[in-house]
DNA sequence: GGCGTCTGGTGCAACGATGCACCGATGCTA
DNA sequence: TAGCATCGGTGCATCGTTGCACCAGACGCC
């Protein structure tokens, strides 16, 4: 059992009860222990386990230059969204003993690239990256050095770095699968409501939305985009549901407003639903929305909303362990993408258009 | 300018290039800028720029047995209320050059506790705790070595270790205030949805429900409590809202059902409205609910939620100063509580009762 | 001119863990 | 019995930073 006290045992304390040396002691910490005979090993064993002893982190960190720290960064993890992906990665870490340092990039670039070199000054080798930039040239330096990158919510581009790990969910088939369901369900009118098209998932689940109108035998260009202004500024998630919100007033002012809207993710769709009830409407009888996502609230919201699940856990716990096997085994390993199948979930926020 | 490389450049090198020892440069990273020329500590300051010099942390902590992390134990940072706080919280603390650890207890004592000591173990000092335990005897051996703890969402008691800071709303006056705008608006039979009362807060939140209601002449003796099993088990995070969906179906099969209910938080609020449609009525028209937190969503939903807002920003911001404060200024300080005033937000989810 | 006092700065021994290079004893082979 | 592995284990320099103890030189004072 451990002993009572504990937090300052040291290496040299744990030889000295064991009556060995710390070499031996560190020899057996760091997986050499077929170096000494098993009676040793028990004893320097229970000595560790009767004084509590727990190696110093912060001297290993200094002999070996590594560390069982991992970074995440996101945009927010006041999202939902980014909210789950930081609690199920940190379960994934800690079952290996590794800790999460947690960022928040606010999606400003700036920020973003700031809180890198700051992880890698602090011996963080590994690092779950959030971007919402499609090129990832602000970090090259650093993955030159050996920080091992995990992009995630982020497919694969060009320009990447080989090393890369990118983690994503498909999103055009995601969008596709939205579409499809509107278009199923006999909508012809649809609107995609997104802030501006500048990160690569955005664009992807834009290709979807097209690809699935095409599919039905509708013409994209005729189809809708909100809000207006989306060619232009970038959007925090927080506010993710305000343009929603302003991006369904101003389709429902159209003179032949959408039967239905295809949002760029769950919070604006919450927007979106929020602002046809503002004008009066209803959700799901008056106009469709679909989701992209399936943050916990989809089920919760009023009427519950239909939505595309990514399946969080699992797109975590593979960020985490592939993420983990880079940082083991140093570098060797090439980089790859996992694209996880989206799932349509159709709950109450989609109907057939009215007559 | 910072040179292009940068991550191992060490004390010694800044040294060389600036013409001194290395112990001039620590005096000077220091705050001991006074004991040298001003021309000195420009000629470094003009290395450490050049260089792209960064204090190796590890080797600092080693040194010091300090360091620039604080740790955040939430219950789920996948709980929107939870992950406002992170978000918050990290940001405070990157202000002031601190990262934040991030652990999730999922409620769980023995998770709590072992965070903890890894914490301590780890060389974190400073600890921001959203325990659900109402007793704090679980981290007291690590408090009385010198752990800085700052309890979150829960008032002080008296069991207390002596140092302890606690922030939290005034949960009492928050639960009030709800429950009286309920009884002004006409109500007289209300219920109180909650798990197990076995937190600090919860009970709190209980008592300020029964206050609102003396002060409304109505007897507690009479007042709901919803689900009949609350005696029981506790409840985690991301089950709030199952809990008030079931509470509400229960709630509504009584001969003599609510005409209004007290939530114990937004999620199991945005639950019971759930669980008000799943039994064909209709939320505000109905049955007036009332939530606790103000999370970001109680203004998407439909209806919008009425509840009881916890300044989060300005206690993140206390967390963070207060923990700081102990931590630099080792040890001097007392223990003090800090509770914010609560604010009611009346939104649509509540109305007059249906005569 | 001897003594004390600043001023501006340096030397050095830690902090705790690591792992390479080494070592004495024993066993095996020729 | 010389020659050489193998086994079980240890010595020691090292990682980068810190801050106490110290020091040389300039200055002031009686």
């Amino acid at each position: 059992m451990r002993g009572v006290t504990m937090g300052e045992v040291t290496i040299q304390q744990v030889a000295t009860a064991a009556g060995v040396s710390p070499s031996t002691v560190s020899n057996l910490l760091n997986g050499r222990s077929h170096r000494m005979l098993p009676a040793t090993r028990q004893r320097i064993e229970a000595a560790i386990d009767t004084l509590g002893y727990r190696p110093n982190r912060a001297a290993r960190q200094l002999r070996t230059g590594r560390n069982q720290t991992i970074g995440l960064v996101v945009p927010s993890v006041g999202n939902p969204f980014w909210g789950a992906l930081a609690r199920h990665l940190e379960s994934a870490a800690l079952a290996e003993g590794y800790h999460v340092l947690l960022c928040n990039s606010e999606r400003d670039p700036r920020r973003e690239r700031e809180y890198i070199e700051e992880l890698w000054a602090d011996g963080v080798h590994g690092v779950v990256l959030c971007s919402s930039l499609p090129s990832l040239e602000h970090v090259m330096p650093l993955v030159e050095r050996g920080l091992q990158l995990v992009a995630f919510d982020r497919t694969a581009q060009a320009g990447d770095p080989t090393s890369l790990v990118s983690i994503s969910v498909d999103n055009a088939i995601g969008s596709e699968l939205a579409t499809r369901h509107l278009t199923d369900l006999g909508h012809r009118r649809i609107a995609f409501v997104s802030g501006a098209l500048a990160s690569i998932n955005r664009k992807e689940r834009h290709r979807g939305f097209v690809a699935g109108l095409e599919a039905a035998g509708l013409d994209p260009a005729t189809a809708l985009l909100a809000p207006s202004g989306s060619g232009g500024e970038a959007f925090g998630d927080v506010e993710a549901s305000e343009l929603g919100r302003a991006a369904a007033a101003e389709l429902l002012a159209l003179d032949e407003p959408p039967t239905a809207i295809v949002a760029i993710n769950d919070m604006c769709a919450l927007g979106v639903c929020r602002g046809i009830r503002d004008g009066g409407l209803e959700v799901a009888r008056d106009v469709s929305v679909v989701g992209f996502d399936d943050i916990v609230l989809a089920d919760l919201y009023a009427p519950t909303l239909t939505t595309v699940r990514q399946p969080m856990p699992d797109m975590a716990g593979a960020a985490f362990s592939l993420l983990r096997a880079r940082l083991e085994d140093s570098g060797s390993a090439p980089g790859q993408s996992l694209l996880f199948r989206p799932e349509l979930v159709v709950r109450e926020s989609t109907a057939a258009p009215r007559s």
